[in-house]
DNA sequence: GTCTATAAACCGATAGAC
DNA sequence: GTCTATCGGTTTATAGAC
């Protein structure tokens, strides 16, 4: 691995722990095994620059992983399950240090640093995008529907990851995942008889921005 | 308000738009218009006691607020569906600067403040316990699923926080609520029916801790 | 209780030798 | 590209006058 990704490895997993603020820059270089002078080589923008990096690579490997879960299981609603029994395993396993730390960052940046809460709001948008599409296909369910369940499995996992950390317990991600899972059901229920049924069907239509 | 009070205030307010280490004491002591002699006279601790101290005023508040949303509506699914629109519209009138700010605090203490983050672990505990009663008289869940509906409202509510704030949109939360309104119509229409039906029912049991 | 001054440590960023 | 030394500013916290 080379220097510049030692650095930008480094900062994910500070800033993940002790957030943006919290963790300095001769922090990062020490952890990262090389001196200030070449971080500010490879990032001459400084700490924006380097975090800005360090976001996106991680929002493109954090949507990498959850769209592979959701791809392999069977079917959408286990697919739903399967993701949040997985991410309570992976942050179990890391004694609840390490979860999703980009809405760390962006509650942290969201009023005080405009570049990056646009970082932020970019990686959002590329995750809905790409868990709308798979809700559509593997749950065949009209786009608003698919886009409106993507979102909530994202906000989902997030909050659930502020509580699993604070807790220091499985039980928010689990219980998040099984309603959300009913939801999944309930909107592809739905979905397969478009006439009558019980359920009123409510969209979000035009409430975009 | 008492110079205390005011110090409380002004230290929710900007921990809330700018974290728990993107501000400093003389911000809070110049906010709230005291000299920092005055804060350290009522917090001879610093910042982690008068934090801990905003954290549980602001987490009581947060709770009345959502709890008197629940028991207005006339049920339970348009008590969650008016929960969130209800969020919306607060967080957009502040431009997206003020929504639950327990959450950023949470994050950033979760792995290297261990008084601070069982502050917000009780919180979060009290908002459960609170929410799953309201769940359970008013949708008539049994405890173990009333407890789950509970948990997914409130990391529904922050995970759609970090959205809203990041991307500056309504959407997230309109989508989350939807969803989770269709869980616990799922949820009800689950319970009142215990024998057949089609929906296996799933629970967390054994999952907590 | 209110307020100022200051200590000691740390911050992001830069300069410049090698 | 690597590394050290350092600048100016800010942090938390304290001392002490009023």
């Amino acid at each position: 691995m080379s220097t510049r990704e030692r650095i930008v490895a480094a900062a994910a997993q500070l800033y993940g722990r002790y957030g943006y603020h919290g963790v300095g820059l001769k922090q990062v270089a020490a952890e990262s095994g090389s001196p200030i002078g070449s971080l500010y080589h490879f990032f001459p923008g400084g700490k924006d620059e380097l975090a800005a990096e360090a976001l996106r690579m991680s929002g493109r490997g954090y949507q990498l992983l959850v769209e592979g879960v959701l791809e392999t299981a069977p079917d959408l609603e286990s697919a739903i399950l399967a993701c949040f029994a997985a991410a309570a395993e992976v942050v179990e396993a890391s004694d609840y240090a390490d979860a999703c730390w980009i809405e760390t960052v962006a509650l942290e940046v969201a009023s005080s640093n405009e570049p990056l809460r646009l970082v932020t709001a970019e990686i959002f948008d590329s995750w809905i995008e790409g868990l709308a599409g798979i809700c559509a296909d593997r749950g065949g369910l009209p786009t608003g529907e698919a886009r409106a369940l993507a979102i909530a499995i994202i906000t989902g996992l997030e909050g659930a990851f502020v509580l699993s950390r604070g807790q220091r317990s499985r039980e928010p991600l689990l219980a998040t995942g099984e309603m959300l899972a009913a939801a999944a059901r309930a909107a592809m229920a739905a979905s397969a008889s478009p006439v009558g049924a019980v359920s009123r069907r409510t969209t979000t239509k035009g409430a975009r921005r």
